[in-house]
DNA sequence: GTTAAATTTGAGCGATCGTTCAAATTAATA
DNA sequence: TATTAATTTGAACGATCGCTCAAATTTAAC
């Protein structure tokens, strides 16, 4: 293999974030790599190749993000940095708020098989983090012990996507923050039955 | 003007669900309509166009919905039904569970102008609608006379985006039913500030 | 310094994109 | 029924799509 591939991947990384997995053309991402199509196709096989590999690699950040709000101390205040975190990004940078898995399961019937199954496997993998953020938070007390926890993972990431989602149509995404404190109070609200 | 433009526009809006606005192309639009392309471009003008038309549509009807609920005796009894619904539509139809608005504003960077903005308003649109609700449920006693109206409604609407989002993501969306309920309960929860 | 292998280059392929418009068809008028 | 106006048709345009591959260049080995 040729070129540094994580700096390829960085930089396709911005733009399949900026323009989605459809709207992301070859041209863009030569542009972006300064690549010629060859050695684009030679590094990663295809745009799904590629794609693949962006997406491997931002799952694996936003994962490694969530741990370590799980193996914190106290938890559910890491939960709140990393909640808001995304609501302070600057105007120019303001496609990295949505969730690119998100953004990309968007196009789900346009998308190879290859892309659709990856995207689920990333989001049953970011689920897992948020359940380790939830026993932890459970094991430290922040949380009752009587927490249903796949259920409030599955919640969470719900509220995560919610945030996120809600925080891109918004003209400033900071006045959201009351949200953030919504999240982690009803974290430890009803969950009846 | 010439054929029915109605139909027209529900033959569209099933392929723009399914397809999202990218992944939609004219050829798409001529099978789904049954019409050559000069007539889809004399009755709409240009795919844009077609989906803003499409886009109106769907918001009118959603907003009806919605609007049902805030109408009703007792709104948040009806808000269940209404968040429960799209967990309900059978396999062939599990593209009509995401939010049309939400999908298409995936495609953000790529989208025309007057999507975007027609988007924006869409959205606006039925956050009214949601606060609608909100005040009814208050005046009914459903609600506490203190819940922060406008932050309510904007929560609702980011609810509605997460169950959506989520049941597009779960192979038996039934199976998140409880997120109904919590959703409801966590409504009358804290809104500390 | 020579040779061989690995990598990059970029013109260009066939397919598809949104769109156009002269010609054919249909509907309306007298 | 003849004439005109409104509508629909569908071949085709230029642009762009993901991608290929022979040739040029760079790197590695001796």
């Amino acid at each position: 293999m040729g070129y540094p591939r994580e700096q390829s991947i960085q930089q396709a990384t911005e733009v399949f974030w900026l323009k989605g997995y459809l709207g992301t053309g070859m041209r863009d991402l030569q542009t972006a790599l300064d690549k010629r199509p060859g050695s684009i196709y030679s590094a990663f096989g295809s745009k799904e190749g590629l794609y693949l590999e962006v997406l491997n690699h931002y799952t694996g950040v936003l994962h490694g993000q969530i741990m370590a709000v799980a193996n914190s101390d106290t938890p559910l205040q890491q939960l709140r940095e990393f909640l808001r975190f995304p609501l302070t990004v600057e105007d120019s940078a303001a496609h990295k708020i949505q969730c690119l898995i998100v953004k990309t399961q968007a196009d789900w019937a346009e998308l190879p098989e290859g892309v659709k199954s990856e995207l689920q496997a990333a989001l049953a993998h970011l689920r897992e983090a948020f359940q380790a953020v939830i026993l932890k938070a459970r094991s430290t007390g922040e949380l009752a012990a009587d927490i249903p926890v796949e259920r409030a993972a599955m919640w969470l990431q719900g509220q995560f996507i919610a945030m996120r989602t809600l925080a891109t149509s918004v003209e400033s995404p900071t006045s959201l923050s009351w949200m953030v404190d919504k999240i982690v109070s009803d974290l430890s609200g009803e969950w009846a039955q």
